[in-house]
DNA sequence: TCTGGGGTCCTAGGACCC
DNA sequence: TCTGGGGTCCTAGGACCC
């Protein structure tokens, strides 16, 4: 957690303009200048503006762009694949010196995250540490950022977006009303487009519009979010930065648009096996394990559904993803043309935290994963249902059944 | 010729338990 | 015999962000 927060905060945004095609200039300096975009891929269908340099924004040029319509905007165009290993190094980079002046760090994203500042106090005023930062980050990596300080994470989450690039830009308490409010309200940090015209029916269009409505009517319109954007726009966010916030994963997915719509079962029955072996091999390298898998169907139309299952056991298999996957599969498909396919695992947890659980529901107990899954499978048949699916790990633990009903069951499982 | 892939958080209804 | 209200878990979907 971040230090004290009854005190006044300092913190710091740092946003890293143009992120990607930045990298890809820093890599090399004939890039710099020129109209550079980084595009999904750029052969197929899925090819879309995941970011471009300035020169190109200048011609028209937006994020999530297709790419056809970016080259009609600006011929002369270069178009690059993703370089997510150069992205993810420079990242650490980035990051690694801001861990020099606090602790108190944020990562949000690959190429933006919070600091706060409040009790560094040998580095000089905040502006000079957030000049010698922006400066160190230029200097040494060749990358822009930009960087907003003000007393909680959404002021200066705004602020780093008042000026680019290279951007220094103070955000206080009694500039609100100048520097803030004067925005559309499609601008702030949690407003999208559905947020914004529900907002503008109320006619809401600045910030300041926002700050001033009544909460009880935003709320009816918006739920407990209609009060929180109206804290925001009033300069409140309590929320610390919290450096453990980036450990704390709760899912792990894959997913993939096909080069063409389709309902080959060959197909979609290897993509599952290419969609499940990255989520493993992603589990794997974070020492996590999940207990749901959602499988995301895309159709020809673009309406998309989920349908997910809870299990019992913690997975990292891909084996066990892909039996859970298919069975979703097979469950759900409506037999239409499909445009992407995604396998997500939900509700993971550190397998060290874990592994107690596990020993003694499985090992102690002699009984491997399979044995387990076909004895809840008879029972669960001779009895009509699950009784496990109340159970609470403890009272697993402790073989302590509340109904005659799991009681029966367990003596059951016993045998 | 429209619109990728990785996430988080919130809501709402139904099942089930006490 | 014919019911309330509170709480949790599971599932599906929506909104948002980078």
């Amino acid at each position: 957690m971040a230090p004290e927060t009854k005190k006044r905060r300092i913190i710091f945004h740092i946003d890293m303009n143009c992120f990607y095609a930045s990298v890809e200039m820093a890599y090399n300096p004939k890039l710099k200048g020129k109209p550079v975009a980084i595009a999904g891929n750029p052969e197929e269908r899925k090819g879309i503006i995941v970011t471009s340099s300035y020169e190109a924004r200048a011609k028209g040029v937006k994020t999530t762009m297709p790419l056809w319509q970016a080259k009609k905007l600006c011929p002369q165009l270069i178009v690059m694949k993703p370089n997510f290993e150069r992205y993810r190094s420079a990242s650490r980079e980035i990051f690694k010196k801001m861990a020099d002046i606090t602790p108190y760090i944020q990562p949000v994203s690959i190429d933006e995250g919070y600091m706060d500042i409040t009790n560094v106090t040998n580095l000089g005023s905040a502006v000079e540490i957030a000049e010698s930062l922006q400066k160190q980050i230029l200097d040494d990596l060749d990358l822009p950022c930009s960087i907003g300080i003000a007393p909680n994470k959404f002021l200066a989450k705004m602020a780093s977006d008042m000026k680019k690039p290279l951007g220094i830009t103070i955000l206080r308490k009694r500039e609100i009303a100048t520097k803030l409010w004067p925005l559309p309200v499609s601008e702030m940090y949690g407003v999208g487009e559905k947020t914004a015209k529900k907002l503008k029916a109320l006619d809401i269009h600045t910030i300041e519009d926002l700050a001033n409505k009544d909460v009880y009517q935003l709320k009816q319109v918006l739920g407990i979010n209609g009060e929180r954007l109206k804290n925001r726009a009033n300069g409140i966010d309590l929320s610390p930065v919290d450096p453990e916030a980036v450990n704390e994963f709760k899912s792990i997915g894959s997913s993939q648009t096909l080069p063409q719509d389709t309902t080959n079962e060959n197909e979609i029955s290897r993509l599952i096996q290419v969609l499940a072996d990255n989520v493993e091999r992603r589990l794997k390298r974070k020492q996590a394990v999940g207990r749901s898998v959602q499988l995301t169907i895309r159709y020809h139309d673009r309406t998309t559904i989920t349908r997910s299952k809870k299990l019992q056991f913690y997975i990292d298999q891909k084996k066990d993803i892909v039996d859970i996957a298919e069975d979703l599969w097979n469950t759900h498909w409506n037999q239409d043309p499909i445009r992407l396919l995604g396998i997500t695992v939900q509700d993971i947890h550190d397998k060290q935290g874990i592994a107690e659980q596990l020993d003694l529901f499985t090992y102690e107990k002699e009984a491997s994963k399979e044995k387990l899954y076909s004895a809840i499978d008879d029972l669960t048949s001779k009895y009509g249902k699950n009784p496990f699916k109340q159970w609470k790990q403890q009272e697993v633990k402790d073989h302590q059944p509340r109904t005659s009903f799991q009681k029966d069951f367990l003596d059951d499982y016993k045998k």
